[in-house]
DNA sequence: GCCAAATAATTCAATCGCTGAACAAATAGC
DNA sequence: GCTATTTGTTCAGCGATTGAATTATTTGGC
């Protein structure tokens, strides 16, 4: 028979205090107000006299403080709320695209406490060019992070591409990049140069899955499952569930934009045909709206495309009905197959949602069997274009709050 | 990144046994050979004295028993085998089909004890009827599995349609049922009235969720993330990830009958246009190998097909390969999103594997950006038509196998 | 203004389960 | 028959949680 899911590794003394710390701070990460430890306590299950300990625990190590005297209700000795500290570890988030680099420190709370933005067309510099670039940018994060008080507990790169186990970039089709062994090249990258609890100081991933995890992050009581479609020159589907990132049996799920959708239609260059990319890429519907990139300056294509379709421009409304029926066709494969219940729409899409929406839910409505005992949202990202930069910032804070303990041995 | 699924739960004082006696179990499970205690003190990292304890509980909990000594290597104290008792808990797998009643029993090791198939016409039937059959053959199961000395832990019963968390069956088209209440008809079951460890007597499933769990059962050594496809009158996809079974976020994922294939093709009954069940539904191959179910005996047709294609039938083989082909597109969608590396034909499309195979391996390999890397494997399915109802005994003892802790409490 | 009620947080002996080392058991090889 | 070797058990020690008692701090009533 097979081998169980259950708990892989085994459970020592130690491990009790452990988890303890991952549920309390969990709970406080959670929670609405900054609950008190008696809240905690009769939340979680444990003794009053268990919580204090473990908070003790989570106060000494800097990942929670004590917050003002919440406003008092009845009698009795005022609880002290306990929040999740502004002044301890925080993340570290890098994103490489087409054209542009992003960096951002995001803290425990989720506060963005750092961004910054450099603009490049980043196709003709070679990759060692531009991850050193962005090793200058993580240097100034480094500095800015430091004067607030935060230390950077671990880094997380997005790109546009594939990317395995080891962190080397497979495919990076829009960026010209194949094989590239990023880990090795960032080697002088200021934080964390050894292994932190099993981790890699930095965490190279695929854009959209961190794209995914930064609209998770921003969407504070939104639901927790979601299929979020990052519509760029490529189209990258991430998809949480339960407020987990799904990444597939290998990690290099959510291709979306090879589903096909016309299945004879236009070949595509993945050696397809009907690619949801070839009607719904960014290019397709420029092009379909008449919008030719060559005569237009660099990145005001989509603008214009906008602006085409707010002033009521046919070319651009049925470009747009086009596009948003093919995604609707290919996110009601989705939605049959994963049973989602929100869909967000990410990167270029996002401004793009009132003209892509209807179409989208059109054929949602159609060809999805349960859609109508649970009607299926649509609503565009909260996050911009560069959602990836603050979720792979974010990743890094949700791994501290999910595993405490390996923070807290850090430090001592 | 994926965050360590922090625990819900509190953990507390006696959650540590709990936890390391389904570690230990686990390994039990999942090993080749019968390990000593020994072996598992080493491969857990707990110590020998945690391992003897927690095993002795095991034991006494009739969930182990000691093998024959094995084969021995060298000097030494001879190791005593740990194996899944045989005689403890097993589960009890139920399943209701268009054209069959069927009823199994599985012990602890996986092994199936007692196996009933009652086949009749259930459309004409009431589900009040038709479960008080089921009733009747469990009663049956239930004795069967008490004169080998099995006590039922746990039942699940297999459906061809949708059902939500309460176990009710919102839709079953194939067998006329909308809305009907399961586990309040099949009050007079006979194994288990109450609940137990917060779990409902009778678990309520969908046929083709159950199905790839029986799949994970009966592939001993197979990779333990797949995609089974049940090809019945309907299409359904059970998708296993890590030997887990991939509910979605209502329970209700694995809808692959409505994926588009042929955007604008033929209408389904769904309202959609150029789903899959279109083209490769069970009905839609037979009438385009020319099979039409009217002049046949029933249930004689799918036989038929499967001669028409070994002699050679140029209609029949023409059928097989649209259906492959349209098969192959949906596949591709998925495995895109999903990132799967292993397709399991089961249902009605295991014995045409041989046809079928060819062209989905070719959309495949068409439309999936990463197949050139890890190629996808697509094979039949290892258990005949009533998989569901050993995927549904299967997944009660699974459960038993990831939280001993509920069965040992409810015996003493 | 003072006291009782109420709620929050801490202290402390008891207990549960894991740890580590010593010890007993059982066998192969010389 | 003796030794080396590996398995499994026993037992004192210890870490973490528990539950009750204690202290701390405020509200509300007399």
């Amino acid at each position: 028979m097979t081998p169980t899911p259950g708990p892989v590794g085994a459970v020592r003394q130690g491990s009790l205090r452990e988890l303890n710390l991952a549920v309390v701070l969990g709970r406080i990460a959670a929670a609405d107000r900054p609950p008190s430890r008696a809240v905690l306590a009769t939340e979680t299950g444990l003794t009053r006299a268990t919580v204090s300990a473990v908070v003790e625990d989570l106060i000494t190590g800097r990942l929670v403080t004590e917050a003002e005297p919440a406003p008092r209700s009845g009698a009795g000795r005022p609880a002290r709320g306990l929040v999740l500290a502004g002044n301890g570890p925080a993340g570290l988030g890098l994103e490489i695209n087409v054209d542009y680099l992003a960096v951002c420190v995001v803290d425990l709370a989720g506060r963005v406490r750092h961004h910054t933005v450099h603009r490049a067309d980043l196709r003709p510099v070679s990759p060692a060019d531009a991850l050193s670039r962005l090793v200058e940018l993580a240097g100034q994060a480094r500095a800015e992070a430091a004067s607030q008080g935060l230390t950077l507990a671990g880094a997380a790169l997005g790109v546009p591409g594939l990317v395995d186990d080891a962190g080397t970039v497979r495919l990076a089709p829009n960026l010209g990049w194949r094989d590239v062994p990023v880990p090795a090249l960032l080697a002088g990258l200021p934080p964390l140069t050894e292994r932190v609890d099993g981790v890699p100081p930095i965490v190279v991933d695929n854009e959209a899955n961190l794209s995914a995890l930064g609209e998770l992050h921003a969407g504070s009581d939104g639901p927790a499952s979601f299929l979020h479609i990052s519509g760029e020159v490529g189209i990258g589907a991430g998809i949480v569930l339960d407020g987990d990132l799904f990444r597939g049996a290998r990690g290099w799920s959510g291709e979306i934009g090879h589903i096909p959708v016309h299945s004879a239609g236009r070949p595509c260059r993945c050696g397809g045909r009907g690619c949801l990319e070839q009607y719904a890429g960014q290019e397709a519907i420029l092009a379909a709206a008449g919008l030719d990139r060559a005569d237009l300056p660099a990145d005001t294509a989509p603008v214009r495309l906008t602006e085409l379709a707010e002033t009521g421009s046919v070319d651009a409304l049925r470009a747009l009905h086009e596009a948003g029926t093919a995604l609707g066709i290919a996110v009601a494969s989705v939605v049959n197959l994963l049973d989602l219940d929100t869909v967000v729409l990410g990167g270029g899409y996002a401004p793009l949602t009132p003209w892509l929406r209807p179409p989208v839910l059109d054929e949602i409505s159609r060809r999805v069997l349960t859609a109508a005992w649970s009607p299926v949202t649509v609503r565009p990202a909260a996050l911009g274009a560069d959602a990836a930069a603050v979720g792979a910032a974010g990743s890094v804070v949700r791994r501290i709050i999910a595993r405490p303990a390996g923070w807290l041995a850090r430090t001592g």
